[in-house]
DNA sequence: GTGGTCTAGACCACC
DNA sequence: GTGGTCTAGACCACG
């Protein structure tokens, strides 16, 4: 697995943490039942404190997406795959919203809206 | 002047009047050369700190939409429009690009982003 | 006299009327015996309030650059150029040091100020 | 690292830790990476309030300076000298601007301003 | 421990 | 009256 932390973020290093593993989950790099690594060897390896991780790994567990069994480790559970993905449609719903709010403000069309996205899609896309 | 502020925002409250103020400056119903509200007077009919009003009006200040004169008040500056809406567009822009690499994991699709932003852009149209 | 009171700068407008009548005196334009406007008219004409045009006269006359008689109006008064001339020289010196430290601090060699300074110097002369 | 604040100065205290880190910056005393002391202590050792300290770092920050993270510090941060040597020479072209015409109405011609220069840069030169 | 936000209250210069 | 500066506290999220 390979983890990026970059301490130049706004982002607090365990939302980073946070869903840089729910991706994995999401695009199938880790399945149900796969182990995560112990959260003194992670924190290690990543060089942030054991406190960080821990609070990321609690976020995870709180959201269903991992748990914890003492003394054995911590594991993927099993996702309802639509509803994670329904709960996601929502909040980029959410922000997409703020987003155009702003767009109209500034006086950006839809059109050039749609310019930027598509752009942005077909990048990645490579 | 209709101001709304939620201390339950995870926004700053400073932040909430920057960017409303900057709404009002962009839409034209604060033109240049216009007086914004004294800020105690501001302060008090918002039921938020000096302070808080100080701080807003000083970021506002710094990145040039209004001018603060003692014993005058303070005033819209002149803008430029064109530079403005760059900036804006650029931000909006990184933004968007996050938006897109989540759409992607979570594996919605083109069309259905821009059927959500359609939707978005109409709505607001009434 | 023509003077040109600017709310955009950030001196403050006691300065500004200050200087200006320092200037109109130096330069000859106002000699000994000439009389200064009155407060109340010029404070119209400036559009300004009669107390900065009061505190100006007050700092001009403190600095003995002209004299107020009750009842009889404002003049100027006899000025020992030499005197004036050194103490403008101070100021200046006090000023061009600390523009020099900055220019060192950021690289900036003798001869870039050097020729900054015969531009500025023959700009002004047409 | 040797502070010197003085209370005594029309410059606020603020600005005045400002411009004294912004010099160790370019000098190159502090270097990228480099970790600037913590609010708290750092008021402490300046005897001032940390708010003053809070805000130097926060005018620093806006303008590209210095990067901080809760919880993590105040770091520099990576800077375009060219960039910040170009906004160098504007400000002291125009406060050289002010000297020069002042110097004109006084009648201090181009050679004595020289003389003045050459003596100030190398009193510093030593 | 760190920085970010908010508070109430003070003094000053300017108009 | 205005805004600008400084103060001494407080609470929060982050590591």
């Amino acid at each position: 697995m390979e983890f990026i932390i970059s301490s130049k973020s706004k982002k607090p290093i365990y939302e980073q943490i946070v869903t840089q593993i729910k991706e994995l989950i999401l695009k199938g790099a880790l399945k149900e039942g796969d182990s995560l690594p112990a959260i003194r060897s992670f924190a290690k390896s990543l060089r942030v404190s054991v406190i960080t991780v821990q609070k990321a790994y609690e976020i995870l567990q709180r959201e269903g997406f991992i748990d914890s069994a003492v003394g054995r480790g911590t594991f993927v559970s099993s996702q309802d795959m639509e509803k994670v993905r329904e709960a996601c449609f929502q909040t980029i719903k959410v922000k997409l919203g703020e987003i155009v709010h702003e767009s109209k403000i500034n006086g950006i069309s839809f059109d050039e809206m749609i310019d930027l996205l598509k752009n942005l899609y077909d990048k990645g896309a490579k």
